[in-house]
Parts: structure tokens; C-alpha cells; sequence
DNA sequence: ATGGCGGTGGAGCACCGA
């Protein structure tokens, strides 16, 4: 069973990579965010032309996300609880059936929360607290379980290629990683974390020149495995050529491998 | 690097991302 997540930034930007990677690396689930388009937008027929579902959470030109699934998707739930009021589409969580019984898996775009001191800011951290809760709320189903998406949080100093460069940020604030902290001490499994040791691994590298030839990047798209999950866990990759492409997305795809019986 | 690039909306250039 492979599970995948990619902010590809912008679907109908970027439909032609996907096509391509869904061929090339035939992801049993992939997660998507930053789609930029409304749900009658997404390009799903031809998604759906390579065999996959489709459960879509849309908005006009900002933010977006969904899940494809080569088997059932049996439930599609969209927004994170927590806030009536946010209008914002970064949540969308889904019940995927296979031979091995229910696998859930959330498609997650965390907010950027820049710049620091204000609205922007407290807005992340609340939705970070909103997830943690919702997140505790699923754990007790002690089902195989993933979180998957952009994050927008560095763990670690290890994830940055120029830790000093994002102290100011929001990406990097002692508050964004201390709940990121909180989240996982519930129990998730940072899955490139226990199968990789050391630096240099990314997931986002901007789009200003050079560096992503310099590799200055930073590792913000994670894939967080409740323990029903992590058991299974065998492998985990970054397919970071896919950000050489023409026109790439500026973050690429990281999917991990879990032994689950799939038909 | 208080943003160098890129996407969206909508037809300028503001807004957003990280």
C-alpha cells in the first residue's frame, strides 16, 4: 500500500506532472493540496481515466485539497472541526476500504501563519490546536491512520538546509514546532524520520533561482502514521527529481510504503 | 532575502505562498 502526498500549487497548473506521476509511481492513495480551483474545476475525469477516485474539498484560487484512491473511498468528510467559521479548504479526510479492512487518511494544508504577530499567525496556531484534537479523536479509533500534507512547520533545525534563516518565520517559530511536538507525542510516527537519519532531505525548495541546485531547501510536507500504521510501515521516499521538471510545483512528493494487503 | 519567482483573478497589479 502506497500513500503519497503533494502540494502540487495549483492543479490545472500542474495536471500534466500529476498524470505523469500517478503512472510513474502508481500510489495506491495520494493526497493533494493547494489545489487553486473549485471542485467542478479539478480535473477529475482524467484523473479518474488512470483508475483512481476522486474526493475533492475545492476553493476558488487559494488553498484546496483532496484525495485519489485506487480502492473505495467509503467516506469523504471534509473541514477540520473546531471552527464554524473557518472558510478556508485544508481538510478533507477519508475512509479508504481495502482486503485489510479501513485505512483513514487526512489530506492536510496547514496554514503558512506568516507573518509572525499577527491574525495570520494566531490563525495557524489555532488550527494546529483544532488538529491536535481532532487528531486525539481519531487515535482512540485505533485504526491504521495517516496524516498526510503540508504541514507548513520544520520540525527541526536538521530539516532546513539554513536553519538561521527562518527564525523569523512561522514555518520554524518555537510555538509552530512545539504543537507539532504535541501532535506527534499522541502517538504518530514521523514516517521519513524512522526510516531516515541525517540532513540535506526536503520537501520545498522556493522557486528563486538557484536554490534548488544549492539544495536550500526545507522539510515541511510530512506524513504522520498512527500506531496501527507505523507497524506496517516499511519504507519511506522523497521523489525529488520531480521538482527539476519544466514549471514543477515548488514542493514535491513523499509517499511511504506499508505492508497492507490491497486485493 | 520586509523577496529574487510563480499562480490566480482578470485584464492592472494586488494578494498569497514559504
Amino acid at each position: 500500500m502506497r500513500i503519497a502526498t503533494w502540494n502540487v500549487n495549483s492543479v490545472r497548473s500542474r495536471i500534466d506532472h500529476l498524470l505523469a506521476w500517478l503512472k510513474d509511481k502508481q500510489p495506491d492513495v495520494l493526497c493533494l493540496q493547494e489545489l487553486k480551483c473549485q471542485d467542478e474545476q479539478f480535473p477529475r475525469s482524467q484523473v479518474e481515466d488512470l483508475g483512481y477516485n476522486v474526493a475533492v474539498h475545492g476553493q476558488k484560487s487559494y488553498n484546496g485539497v483532496a484525495v485519489l484512491s485506487k480502492h473505495p473511498i467509503d467516506e469523504a468528510t471534509p473541514r477540520l472541526p473546531g471552527d464554524e467559521d473557518d472558510v478556508h479548504s485544508r481538510y478533507l479526510e477519508a475512509v479508504i476500504s481495502t482486503k485489510d479492512g479501513a485505512l483513514r487518511i487526512a489530506s492536510i494544508y496547514l496554514p503558512n501563519g506568516n507573518p509572525i504577530g499577527t491574525d495570520k499567525f494566531k490563525y495557524k496556531l489555532a488550527w494546529m490546536d483544532r488538529l491536535e484534537k481532532h487528531a486525539g479523536k481519531l487515535l482512540a479509533l485505533e485504526e491504521p491512520l495517516v496524516l498526510a500534507g503540508d504541514f507548513n512547520v520544520i520540525p527541526t533545525p536538521l530539516d532546513a538546509e539554513f536553519p538561521e534563516r527562518w527564525t523569523k518565520d512561522a514555518l520554524f517559530q518555537p510555538e509552530t514546532r512545539a504543537k507539532f511536538r504535541e501532535l506527534l507525542a499522541l502517538g504518530f510516527t514521523d514516517a521519513l524520520r524512522a526510516t531516515h537519519d541525517g540532513k540535506g532531505l526536503y520537501t520545498f525548495w522556493d522557486y528563486f533561482a538557484g536554490n534548488f541546485e544549492k539544495n536550500n531547501g526545507i522539510r515541511i510536507d510530512h506524513l504522520l502514521l498512527s500506531p496501527r500504521a507505523a507497524d506496517r510501515l516499511e519504507s519511506v521516499a522523497i521523489d525529488k527529481k520531480v521538482r527539476a521538471a519544466e514549471k514543477p510545483s515548488d514542493h514535491v512528493p513523499i509517499y511511504a510504503d506499508l505492508r497492507f494487503a490491497t486485493r
